[in-house]
DNA sequence: TGACCCCGTGTTGCATGCAACAAACGGGAC
DNA sequence: GTCCCGTTTGTTGCATGCAACACGGGGTCA
């Protein structure tokens, strides 16, 4: 499992970043991936001689974490992964759908031609994929779309925001891992978001994106 | 100043909270208030004396405002109150429009009697304002609006995506304090989006709240 | 005069120790 | 057997100490 060669995208810097930081996208890629599964306690001792940190890091990253409704903290009592439920997946696919698409028409109004060259090669990536359907890579490759989008649409908080939802539903998906069986719709959805992506269309773009926020989530709903 | 009426909202627990929540609501209440302006240093030592509390509280909460973006931290050189420029404000304002518009949209669709009553109670509220009009009382009943609405909306991500971008929003406010006129303006925006929440019109509500955001960014760009 | 270096000071990053509290356990009384 | 209570263990909240680094000032040398 930890040589899969999935991974929950950790930003830019390979080094450069704090033993907090680091701490916190290790962790949270153990719980996206379900290796800390949901439900499941974790305290601050298991972690710091899991990951070879300190103490301190591993605080930062369980703060953050619970902020962002992965973890839950009961004080001295001890640390729960969060739990998923079917209306958790409601709420938050709500508003995905909402911010999504809208970053989706920023990103088809706001495209430069460095993005245009970009989405121009996810298309490419994803007409090959069509025929050898992994579902884990499809879900790196989801992600890298979504990603891509969100940068196209130049607003930084935008960026942000949809990352923390992204992240959230993407723990979702793994727990349905295996059992959806939608993964040419999803490729199809791709096709026709990028497209009004790349030619401008506001409107088209934003609707695929709706489309596509939906199809997830009654995907994952019908096996959850 | 600190014993002015008007507070940022610090969400319902008067004692219960730990000393890092305490820590964060009140260095976020000082720089959203100005009282710690934008740019201005500020050390973890000082805000330890200013408030009395220990290092790893004051610690917690200044990781939690950097993600913020209230605060930029440069490791071991220092920590900067963050800046405020006009380009912030078009991005910010936004992202607002969008997600607000949205919230104020389901809140039309779902808000429970009890929701209704108290969208009444800020209708009252206004409708007797609208003569003395003290512009830190608007912004302390602007912001009770907007909270009210976020909860009619009945979907917590959302709240809590909302109140973060709100207290941004807050901060340039108040930048621009005493210099805007347009407070009759924004009391009959308020009064049309809680009439069209109230009666349950998504539509005019949704509507509603984008003039509202919108003119919010252009009464303060005009002084900025 | 100007460039350079050394070192003192201030800052945050991180480790660690202590305290407060919650739960689990075990023994005793009934 | 059951209930109650003291103790023990585990957990996190918070304070504190140390280290690494950035900057600034003063001195030196050219």
């Amino acid at each position: 499992m930890s040589t899969s060669p999935l991974r929950v995208h950790q930003p830019e810097a390979a080094e450069a970043q704090s033993l907090g930081d680091r701490a916190y996208y290790r962790i949270r890629e153990l719980i996206v991936t379900l290796e800390l599964p949901p439900g499941s306690i974790v305290s601050e001792r298991e972690l710091q001689d899991r990951l070879g940190l300190g103490r301190t890091p591993v605080r930062e990253a369980l703060q953050r974490l619970e902020r962002e409704c992965l973890v839950e903290v009961y004080p001295r009592r001890g640390i729960f992964v969060a739990n998923v439920n079917v209306l958790d997946l409601a709420v938050l696919s709500e508003v995905r759908r909402a911010v999504e698409s809208f970053a989706a028409r920023l990103a088809a109004e706001r495209s430069t031609e460095a993005d245009r060259e970009q989405t121009r090669a996810l298309i490419a990536e994803l007409e090959e994929l069509t025929a050898s359907a992994d579902e884990r890579r499809l879900i790196e490759l989801d992600q890298r779309i979504h990603r891509h989008l969100w940068r196209c649409a130049h607003n930084p908080f935008l960026e942000a925001t949809l990352d923390e939802y992204y992240v959230l539903s993407l723990r979702i998906w793994f727990l349905a891992l295996g059992r959806t069986r939608r993964l040419e719709e999803a490729v199809r959805e791709h096709l026709e978001l990028l497209e009004a992506v790349l030619h401008g269309d506001p409107d088209r773009a934003e609707a695929a994106m709706a489309r596509h926020v939906t199809g997830f989530e009654r995907a994952i709903r019908e096996v959850l």
